[in-house]
DNA sequence: GATGAATGAGAATTCATTCAT
DNA sequence: GATGAATGAATTCTCATTCAT
């Protein structure tokens, strides 16, 4: 095994952990699971991250900023509330089909750390609140309790995702991505 | 007397078990915990459960295949698909708010005992499914894919039950029982 | 090897770290190596103690303190300054040869617990340096800085005890007792 | 100047390693903390040292050795026993302010590197011993046991170095040298 | 039924040391 | 000479479980 490759031993560290979390749950993974993923030893592991907690804390932050990012940048290219919560819900399933197993560990895995998230980050669940705010104030949605309209348009399009984890019902979410959409619509406006 | 004192202190395990099982996650609740909380030591605790997997198993398993009983029976008082879904739905409010914490331990907390239950034992799930199933094959709903539509109703259900854990959205169901009822037709109807 | 004896095991756990602490040092000195020396597992080590760091502390502070009473009741007993200087000097002596490895532990090994010690924690050097204080004030020493005279006092008397430990002069410091009384009121009245 | 280099990089690893000795004890400094200090690799270290255990070896030995060979020199210059020993504890204090540090780290630091000298190895003690066994041999001291005389000097030279490291005590002990020369004489002519 | 000391199998983490580059 | 990733053995500590009393 040479010892001094291309570097990419972070990368693999974070692939792996993310994989193990997702699979076995993330007080269930080990320092040692993860290592033995890699193939490298544990105390390798540590010259790459602080602690598991951190390891944790930075795959969780960094994917869930970074995702929160893309489905604003996707509402801002759209002009209607509709066009703008279609597009959101697209990039989700996009981003589910993409990489399933991050999209499982960012949106269901029990880390521990969204509480650790300051007020001000910017999380997915405030980028589609958002939408749904100036829908609401543009008159484009009966008036509603936006966090109730936020936790329904999120349940459309994770519990398909739950379910396809467990394989029950479409593997892939884009194929299904209309009807996600019609459903979420649909959802916010049968008040 | 002493049967009485028995099952006493076996509930006050089972209650605590879920309760902290909720709060901090099956795998970072400790026996001791458990016993802490009862007000025993970790020996007694024994007395009561072969072990700490067998004491989750049994709290999901038991309460897991009740609810399902109870929304079984709640669909079979009805005679249309919508009338059915709906008393379905009222059901899930009422379970959530006569004891959110269980609720929570049976539907989120992921104790990995999903995987144990047999192919033929009745789920919450499989109840929806049942009726959704009836409900398409009676033409009441536009055909799809039943599991999708399982995942609509489930998520419409169990996201905002979810904020609510979180502090967002109302934290009783029941008070918009209506508009889940509402927004799960719509989300199935909106094909 | 019976499982619940007479709750001796405490007390032997602290008598086999002192003595290790001593003979290896302080960070030398594993928790294997206590559990080994009294014949327990290390886990069972953490029935009785929270930590490594608090056993250390533990012992320290409750012998160091209690050492500190035992020179200021001696120093009471008498009225004037050489006697009161004499008792505790007594004292150091018998301390150290009723158990030279608890005396080394309190005042040699390197636990870095001192800092540890509020300013108000009652101490063997305040215990001299309070004698030595009165006797300044009330003229029964030549005018001098009592910081110095105090570490003189201890010097004459810890030296020799670092020197038993080595082999080196008399083991037992009772039978040189008043040669280091006599030596310690010259060092400070020799200014 | 590539010969240079080394010789200033093994200096700097040198006298980082002392200070990190004495602030932090021995066992406590990792190979890292040093490396971190001089700005180094971890790496780099082994080029100049062959272990952490021979480096604190060669830092003893040589300082502890050098400084008895100083010693020794200062005794020979004179020719009364008073004055030998009053010219050995000046030449203690001139060390102590000279390198505080250095001090510490060869009189006090439980480096455990004492049991490794040869007995015939020259030592600060055996320097303070030859210049009293050969005073009592002349009749300049009174009859006493040598180790306990040279255990005396040691005390009254040493404490106050000890104090002064936790800054209690005149921090520069040239500006008490004669007073710490009186005290050494009073103790070992107070028979 | 209850207690709580004890066990023993890990878990996370540290650290001196090595070695390919 | 220097770098820094990697190793592997140790270390502290945790925790489900057992068992004598």
């Amino acid at each position: 095994m040479p010892r001094h490759k291309f570097t990419d031993t972070r990368d693999r560290i974070e692939s792996a952990a993310v994989r193990l979390f997702v699979e076995k749950g993330v007080a269930e993974t080990t320092v040692r699971d993860i290592a033995t993923a890699v193939g490298i030893s544990e105390g390798a592991l540590y010259r790459h991250f602080v602690s598991k907690e951190q390891l944790v804390w930075l795959l969780f932050e960094r994917h869930y900023v970074a995702f929160a990012g893309r489905l604003m940048a996707l509402a801002h290219a759209e002009s209607t509330t509709r066009a703008r919560l279609a597009a959101m819900i697209r990039g989700f399933c996009r981003a589910h089909d993409e990489n399933p197993v991050l999209f499982r560990f960012m949106l269901f895995a029990q880390h521990g750390q969204l509480g650790k998230l300051s007020a001000e980050t910017p999380t997915p669940v405030n980028a589609v609140r958002t939408v749904l705010v100036q829908g609401l104030a543009a008159g484009d949605l009966p008036a509603q309790d936006a966090d109730l309209a936020t936790a329904l348009v999120f349940g459309v399009v994770l519990e398909p995702a739950q379910f396809a984890a467990y394989g029950r019902g479409p593997s892939e979410l884009q194929t299904v991505s209309e009807r996600l959409v019609a459903a979420a619509w649909a959802a916010v406006t049968a008040v």
